[in-house]
DNA sequence: GTCTATAACAAGATAGAC
DNA sequence: GTCTATCTTGTTATAGAC
């Protein structure tokens, strides 16, 4: 395989000096096109156009332009579903536990801002049976929540809302941020996921 | 202009016997294809099949594809402003205006899903101006909550967030009731709204 | 207002040379 | 692995009969 060096990245202050392959220059240009335009509007022209090669040369690398999203979007699911593993596991308080959760999410979310518009989106352009691979695994990152907010209940630090509820309505806030964060806004991923957390977790309502 | 008898609707145990014209019907049907397959991949073949009609015949309604996606987003943004600029300029406390919007939120978006999913997923596909028009409808939606939050943390009766990320998060987690609301489902759209309502404003973890 | 027919073009994907 | 060239299909939109 052939590579070459495509692109410096600069990441916690340390220089870091990344050889991409072509299949990885395929996956983040496809994951900004898509991200920006849509699967149906994003064309296999254009993804070889951005990364300077013909179009039939992106055929090299992958079999359809189905199987790009598919990587694109499963690589992203998977970057998740270990974030919060280790936090879910740990013996944390309730508390910490889903401030933990959310920062982790956020900081996933925002370091892959553009897989995670797909993995999000665009997921119903999956034909069978990736779509229900696909909502299984998402399904297993949602149950993580609910079992964390279900022990809370149980240890009395939450109160009693449907555990179903309390975790769709957090992944729903935390989600929007892809619609709104910029890298280059104010606020760092850190900084949103422990704002998010404590909204979520003390409400809006001052306390009496 | 021809009209068609079409459907017939049961709407609060009220039988509506509703006369749609053919544009409404295209609209109604478009509405239903895009949100569920996405803007480009909703082809005009698609739309004028799902009518009964002949492709070259939507054009008689409607001047391009686009105009189509316009008229279903700018009807469900006017809904969304409408419903809940009465509450925002009624004399309620803070707490029941938020918990009332979020209702009326709620409402409008379940009753028109569909048109409810574009005005949110697909505006990417607006072009200019029509685009920057629509991010403009879609501000002084926000505007409306920012405003009310404002308003609440002035008299003290919310805590001291930053109004315009307590806006985002309560219209994120709002927004992606669209995800997973079924008409079949249990919960009815004015009890999401309250439960959503109850669990932003009080928050998810137990007072002291 | 709807139809048939078609223009004008862009899409995903493949064949075969190098 | 990348290229040029091309196939097949599907796309928006228009012209003109009824």
């Amino acid at each position: 395989m052939t590579f070459q060096l495509y692109k410096i990245i600069f990441a916690n202050e340390r220089l870091f000096c990344y050889i991409m392959s072509r299949k990885e220059e395929i996956l983040e240009q496809a994951a900004l096109l898509i991200s920006e335009k849509g699967y149906e509007a994003t064309t296999i022209r254009d993804i070889a156009e951005s990364v300077g090669i013909e179009p039939s040369s992106v055929y090299s690398h992958f079999d359809s332009k189905e199987d790009i999203l598919w990587e694109i979007a499963l690589s992203c699911a998977n970057q998740f579903i270990e974030g919060i593993t280790s936090i879910v596991e740990s013996d944390l308080t309730t508390r910490s536990k889903l401030t933990a959760m959310i920062i982790a999410h956020v900081e996933i979310l925002t370091r892959n801002l553009n897989a995670a518009a797909i993995f999000l989106n665009e997921w119903r352009h999956f034909s069978e049976p990736r779509r229900s691979d696909f909502a299984h695994l998402r399904d297993i990152y949602e149950a993580k929540f609910r079992a964390v907010i279900a022990q809370g209940i149980e240890q009395n630090a939450l109160r009693e809302v449907d555990e179903k509820f309390g975790a769709l309505t957090i992944l729903s806030a935390l989600n929007w941020t892809y619609q709104w964060y910029k890298p280059s806004g104010e606020m760092k991923p850190k900084e949103i996921g422990e704002k998010l957390a404590e909204l979520l977790l003390n409400g809006l309502v001052k306390p009496f």
